[in-house]
DNA sequence: CAGTTAAGCTGGTATATACCAGAAGTTCCA
DNA sequence: TGGAACTTCTGGTATATACCAGCTTAACTG
């Protein structure tokens, strides 16, 4: 790897009392991060491939391998690279942009355009609605809905999980459909439903330990959940999803618009 | 504190072989973690409680300082509780909702609501557009540019950074106004300037080491950037904005409604 | 040549120890 | 009474060491 090189000068100071150097005390790991920085910036490393090791780096640097563990999980905590356990650590793609004021699914979107996006069909299955469920597909408590749950690819690499719950009575078979393909699609050619509005939360979270396995990410990963709500023509809630992206993966972009009086409220 | 007498009886495992019990292998700083998180969840921690300390936390459960702390960061990365440099860990407060298809401010609703939210200048300044800020403004590069960041605080606790770009041009003497209230009523009161789309991006990345400063958290905290360019009436972008939320605290809701020809498209 | 095996890599977990600097509270003195 | 000095507590940084389990690859075997 060729940042060896540029760091062996950075290694002035001897490790005896941490930083003596007049480097107004920006800790080492900082530092031993800067460092990769530049490199990745640089394109000495390009998409997916990856970092030297952390027992790799501790040497190239002079430090512990943990002061070397820290520096790669600042890098990770910025979206700059990823890791796979005991696979090795690798230098982040570009963000995919998810336009959520449009009701176009990512995915049809997605699959025309770049083309290169696969879905894994996790698990299907008919649940009854809970209490929170029911309440916002605005249906009694015990409803039976479709679940499933279906992890998205592109370029070979995991981005997101998504979990969609559909009513049953008025999809009936839905998951007889082949659910490689844009569920939005389905709903309009099958079913004759079209999404009409959407309302959407995103929050920023922690992976849980079932996503982060199928993300093939660490166990502390920032996560971005999108959930959201969908109504057809008449305001009728049919569709209830939850997206959990990677979070340096992801960036969503909306255009708000200033409407006196929006429609349905 | 009281999980402390919960978490001694999961002390039947001597350390010597990490996990020796049934445990399915949980590593032991999440099984802490788990135990911190119902003690929360049992509301035994109140909001912005402090916890007890690395090494209180080690002691009680019998293990070493780094691992009481590792299971304290699971728990930061999830957003359940916070850290402040040297003054402890504390217990997260809910999240706020900043709902983006509203273009009426997240400030003005909150101040009418809440009434808490409290707002420190932390910088203003005229500066000239560089090649991107001026193409999101659609002005010449070296426009003159009013900026001001602002520190935004709920129940006394930092929640996010504002900085604001105006067109100095067509809002003279606009640092003059007092800008611990919402900027959107100033536009609208004083200049007659409405807010009318909002292009919005949001994405999540790691803390920078000034806002991490502002906003009191650690080095590597996760945030959410949210930016926009404001346009009005005539579609004319006069403001952009960039706003760095601890990402643990906030929550963004939106409607996505299928428009099929969007204003200004 | 295909399938198994073993060695050597990787990140993940965990301990023990040490020192630093900022925050907070207490003590003590002018 | 008010301010300075000191002690104690906190999280932050850093080292060194050890073992685990999964992945990769190369060698070995039928």
């Amino acid at each position: 790897m060729d940042e060896n090189r540029g760091s062996q000068t950075l290694l002035d100071d001897t490790h005896e009392t941490v930083v003596t150097s007049g480097n107004s005390h920006r800790p080492r790991f900082l530092q031993i991060a800067d460092d990769i920085r530049v490199s990745i910036a640089r394109s000495e490393l390009n998409e997916h491939e990856g970092l030297p090791s952390e027992r790799n780096l501790a040497e190239q640097f002079g430090v512990s391998r943990m002061t070397a563990r820290r520096a790669l999980e600042a890098l990770e905590s910025e979206g700059l690279i990823y890791s796979e356990d005991r696979r090795g650590r690798f230098v982040s793609p570009p963000r995919l942009r998810y336009n959520i004021s449009d009701m176009v699914s990512f995915v049809a979107d997605a699959q025309e355009k770049q083309s290169d996006l696969t879905i894994d069909v996790i698990h299907v299955g008919a649940v009854e609605a809970d209490a929170w469920l029911s309440k916002l597909l605005e249906q009694p408590v015990g409803t039976k809905v479709y679940e499933y749950t279906r992890l998205f690819h592109s370029g070979g690499h995991a981005i997101f999980i998504e979990t969609e719950c559909v009513i049953a009575d008025r999809f009936p078979d839905f998951l007889e459909q082949d659910l490689h393909q844009s569920t939005t699609r389905i709903l309009e050619s099958v079913y004759e439903t079209q999404s009409r509005t959407g309302d959407i939360f995103i929050r920023m979270r922690g992976v849980h330990a079932d996503e982060a396995n199928l993300l093939s990410i660490a166990t502390s990963h920032p996560v971005i959940e999108l959930e959201q709500v969908i109504r057809d023509q008449t305001g009728t809630p049919f569709c209830f999803g939850r997206q959990v992206w990677r979070g340096e993966l992801a960036e969503f972009s909306a255009r708000a618009v200033v409407t006196k009086d929006v429609i349905n409220e």
